[in-house]
DNA sequence: GATGAATGAGTGTTCATTCAT
DNA sequence: TATGAATGAACACTCATTCAT
């Protein structure tokens, strides 16, 4: 079995720096953010935050772990669900729920090529999400696949919009919830 | 009025540089990419590249420019159509067809936050994108705005995502459009 | 058949940067040579460095095939000596005159970890150096490697050694000629 | 007169770190040898290192004195034959001996300009030298400096020399004599 | 049009070293 | 004694960019 994520792994001070991380990826990308943003951000040097984590890949990885974390607490408690259909209904509303709690961390897992081939690659994720894929799949339905990957696209892909930028929460909330379901033909 | 994009604003050796740059930053996203790079895999000097572009930003447009020049003709196409309800049926069915057809520049506009930066302040890209959304927004419909975003993001996230890339293209179109129509609840 | 090395290979400005290295590489080791101080001694920037060698890696590389460049001259002059007996001479004569021509040379050779492990792995210098060990080695002899191996360290050694340092060039190549004589059992 | 090299001046944990010292500076010199390389070798921290000694160049310091503390005995030992013959004699033999029981040692002083700066610039290193000198070099023969550089470089080139590298202790000791006594023309 | 050579500022990373605990 | 956290300077190397040819 896969190992899982942890929510104790860091310390106070990787905690911090992983949160100025978190912001400066979700603005510039991964690429885009240099080490030396992320310790004038933290206001240590460059050699503290090595200090702390190995490599630029080391903290990228912290960074994808911290908020996979949160993620996994929804899966877990998604599958306690009795049956299928109300997992997926518990699965999707925790998703959306965060999403919108946390819109910086979207803007960091949707699109920027080095996440997506971090999260591709790395096994605690790949276990992740595959336990994701199981909940919102249906085996006998062969373009089941096409509208998971519409949903979580929809959902990470709507809050990362500008145009959805300004919208308070709970009108946000609201219509992410109406256009999952009818999507996925879910009870209201 | 913002002047729109042209067709033959490039020559044949710019051509050649805009293609491979679209490859890598679909790969690397932009900052990701070094004009070494992308020199190296049209196969001359950097010093040629910046004789066809100023700089890189300027590159880094022209890649825009001829994605986006696309998506005009798309609108140009849909506004000519009678009703409202049309022309939002006819530009959603060629969007999803041109991101089919060209799933890698999905990946250049999809996220980088380079990309959206860039949309969001040039010029012609805003005022093509309020075109675009004058067809897709209902003026009396205040979370219009989501659903719109909604929809973009769900076309341009599902090509993106890892487990659709192996799906031919015409199982793809077909949930795609069966979503798209769902959504906007547009006649079949 | 393994590459030879060739006399034309690097251009004016690679020269320039060779012979820098050459200097401090002998003054202080390999590892304790950075790009900046070559640099510096050559009186361009480091990216200049780095445009005419891809790596710190390539440029010790160059240094070594310059160095070696002038042995292998030395050994192809020898292999021309119709006896073993003589070859073995012409080639002994010809290293020591190197040897104190370049001093410097040979304190790059002599010693340096770095060095050692580049000559025992880099093809050509490997086929070089079995040129030299076939001319001073007897087949015959079971000893004569060890007698191969104290004669080339006697000369490189003497030359490093602080107390020859100062010796004019005659009475160091008389004395190197003598001691190689008797312990080669060479006619005078 | 100067301090004599004392072999009770390192506690135990300091031994452990002196060894590793020394097998890491004869694979990667010491410019190439960090005091991290060393920390992990002992298995501890780097600051535990800064605990035994107060900077690099204090373990350097002491990696030599080690070394050099058996070349003393050999020389105290030496000078306390009857003739300079025979000194001269008994010391060679115990050098080569030395360097063929601790060929590792011959790597650290043979070559390294770090090392061999060191040695020309330590008082007590310098008074070693010279009594090792006193006893190799005759007063009325100009030539002699040559030769017992020549000498010492011969043994401890030959050590060095990656042809040796393989030869059992017995066949390399033998051959190191011979040469030697040749060289001083020494009494077999 | 294209190249080779160069640059200054930056990249990620490691260095020897310090210090409170 | 030993550690963990931190630092400033240096490391090898790459960046976007310029310019004479």
């Amino acid at each position: 079995m896969a190992p899982r994520l942890r929510a104790d792994a860091y310390s106070e001070a990787q905690r911090r720096t992983i949160d100025a991380a978190l912001d400066l990826f979700g603005d510039h990308g991964v690429s885009g953010t240099s080490l030396q943003m992320i310790a004038d951000s933290v206001g240590v040097t460059k050699a503290a935050i090595y200090h702390q984590f190995k490599t630029k890949d080391a903290l990228v990885l912290a960074v994808v772990e911290v908020v996979l974390l949160r993620l996994q607490d929804a899966v877990d408690r998604a599958e306690t669900e009795p049956s299928r259909l109300e997992a997926r209904a518990a699965l999707l509303i925790q998703v959306i729920d965060l999403a919108i709690d946390r819109r910086k961390w979207v803007h960091v897992l949707q699109g920027d090529p080095v996440m997506i081939r971090l999260i591709a690659s790395h096994g605690p994720f790949i276990a992740l999400m595959s336990r994701v894929y199981g909940l919102l799949l249906d085996e006998d339905d062969p373009a089941g696949a096409v509208r998971a990957a519409i949903v979580s696209a929809a959902i990470g892909g709507a809050i990362v919009n500008p145009l959805v930028a300004g919208l308070d929460d709970a009108t946000l909330r609201a219509e992410l919830l109406t256009v999952t379901r009818r999507l996925f033909e879910l009870p209201e």
